[in-house]
DNA sequence: TTCCGGCTAT
DNA sequence: ATAGCCGGAA
């Protein structure tokens, strides 16, 4: 168990309060720097992505953390990697492979974008991961966050990003009582007290910080103005569409051998399944179906 | 039963 | 802006 004075040192507090604007100085940004790498010293997480700097690995590695635990991600990262080395390898491969190797991380289309992501680069960039942040937000499944940290990761750029982890730090230490906070506020802070010249190292800290926060006391996250809780998982659409392509990747079926082995209604069968592929996670051919 | 999360479509 | 998308651990 923590003591709050290690998460929250005194001196940051008093040093902080002499800057009333927005708590910045050098001397503050120095010391939160400070505090974020002696941390990290001693704490660092060792990640098998963390070891590698190939924009494939990097690219991989982020797909599969966006919205799940990296306890979950390791294995299948190595798997997965192991099984696709390179983009040609996972541009070559047919989507059923790939879902297969995907089971187990949920949020499927993730995996199907990330096919399709693979196929550009082999087809539009001969095989090369673009090296802007301008560029990667352009392909499929890469937003505002993956882009940065591609950059970040795998090239060391200099750049500003936000992710939960991150989020809690620094509503920890520069947004002790406020509530609502916007991730546009938090952004002008991160950008100030960014470590430039060692992105890499410093983002990995600021993210292994903000876990070790978040397992010291209530996330600080939920007082961002972007959290929300979601709708319960039981029952819901999510759970059905994950049991049809898990079935799928197993066999091709037809509707009512589908109707069978998920156990849902065929109303509401047919509404999922036309969704699915309309989203091009399936197909329908010949009275089966199968994945895409 | 609750908790955790980035991207896309609308 | 907001809703929808997954699965497993605690």
């Amino acid at each position: 168990m923590l003591l709050l004075g290690s998460i929250m040192p005194e001196e940051f507090i008093r040093l902080q309060h002499g800057y009333a604007k927005n708590g910045l100085s050098d001397e503050v940004i120095a010391l939160f720097q400070n505090i974020i790498y002696s941390h990290y010293r001693d704490n660092k997480r060792d990640f098998l992505w963390r070891k590698s700097h190939d924009p494939y690995h990097v690219l991989v590695s982020e797909f599969m953390l966006q919205q799940t635990q990296t306890s979950r991600v390791e294995q299948k990262f190595s798997e997965f990697i192991t099984r696709f080395p390179h983009f040609n390898d996972l541009a070559s491969a047919s989507f059923k492979e790939v879902l297969s190797a995907w089971q187990g991380l949920g949020y499927n289309r993730r995996a199907l974008m990330l096919h399709h992501l693979a196929k550009k680069v082999v087809h539009d960039y001969k095989g090369i991961l673009p090296k802007t942040k301008e560029a990667l937000i352009t392909l499929p499944g890469i937003g505002e966050y993956t882009a940065g940290a591609i950059c970040a990761f795998a090239y060391n750029m200099p750049v500003t990003l936000i992710e939960t982890n991150v989020r809690t730090v620094f509503l920890h230490f520069f947004f002790r009582n406020s509530r609502g906070v916007r991730d546009a506020e938090l952004l002008l802070l991160i950008e100030k007290t960014a470590d430039r010249n060692n992105s890499r190292e410093w983002y990995n800290a600021l993210m292994d910080y903000g876990v070790m926060l978040k397992q010291s006391m209530p996330n600080p996250s939920r007082r961002s103005k972007h959290h929300a809780t979601q709708s319960r998982f039981e029952g819901s659409d999510r759970q059905v569409r994950g049991k049809i392509l898990r079935e799928l990747t197993q066999h091709e079926l037809s509707f009512d051998a589908l109707v069978t082995r998920v156990d849902e209604p065929q109303e509401r069968m047919k509404k999922i399944l036309s969704q699915l592929a309309f989203e091009s996670l399936i197909v329908q051919e010949n009275g089966v179906f199968r994945i895409a």
